[in-house]
DNA sequence: TATTGTTATACTCTATAACTATA
DNA sequence: TATAGTTATAGAGTATAACAATA
């Protein structure tokens, strides 16, 4: 697989060293997130952020607010409003932690469950567009590149 | 190169089917996107957008309002707000067109040049230093990759 | 005293609508 | 009439500061 001269790099580095890998992985991924983030349907009801937190909620369990702040990396009061709005509209539950009266503990409810879901297959309709139009030993790299992406952004 | 037992994958579906591969690359770049923005230097005068907009004009040089509203995929007055910021604060040069009186032309200046690469270098400084955690072999799959995840954003 | 979460308030970025100037 | 850009205004999302309740 080349990149020869039928494509022009869209970053003036060329990635021959890592410090030039670190800047065109940047790039390219900052403008892929940015895409999908533009090719959202503008019906749907949550904000991206909101559905990271169900998607966290499915992941983990049932959590409090500061965790999913800290999952999220939000501060905590932004936090406590992206779950009161999903509280609201009936995606996730709240209530009282018995053993520590301070915390608010949250956790998914079944139209919650649905809703991310029905999202999600939604958000991945672009993304699978795109891929289709990849070679299958390209597929390929890319199945095998984003876990690794996975683990740059969390560890 | 494995991902057995000692890594629990970070998201439910196993990308086997493309399905799954779209909605786990979708959710690793995200991820990415949203911690490389979480460990940019407080400090930094420019928004991640700002920086967006000098490096197009480096690539494609002097441009057209219109023409970065599109490249960036905004709408022109928040690219409008974008540019005055930009020239504000001395990073590019408006001036109007000769041929054509209702375009604004907007090129960089070698102040905006200077900044955006001492920005791109410690933006570049997390990324670089996570790569560093992967294994010689994991970063060349990761070189090959980077040229396609640009493509799913920008084709 | 320290911690968890909330409320009050402000800032940033983006959008739509309405307007000006030019083609 | 259509197009390029700007101004006015509003909405979404996040932050800091101050506060209440509990450990």
């Amino acid at each position: 697989m080349t990149y020869g001269h039928e494509m022009t790099p869209d970053v003036e580095t060329v990635a021959r060293t890592d410090a030039g890998l670190a800047s065109e992985l940047r790039l390219s991924v900052v403008r892929l997130a940015r895409r999908l983030r533009s090719e959202r349907d503008p019906a749907n009801v949550l904000s991206v952020g909101a559905m990271s937190v169900l998607g966290v909620l499915i992941r983990n369990g049932e959590s409090t607010v500061g965790q999913l702040a800290a999952s999220e990396r939000v501060r905590p009061p932004s936090m406590t409003r992206t779950v009161a709005a999903l509280a609201d509209a009936g995606f996730v539950v709240r209530r009282a932690s018995a053993s520590d009266g301070r915390v608010t503990l949250v956790e998914i409810s079944a139209k919650g469950r649905q809703t991310l879901y029905a999202d999600r297959r939604q958000r991945d309709a672009f993304l699978a567009r795109q891929l289709a139009g990849l070679t299958p030993a390209e597929r390929a790299l890319i199945r095998k590149a984003a876990p690794l992406i996975e683990r740059l952004a969390t560890s």
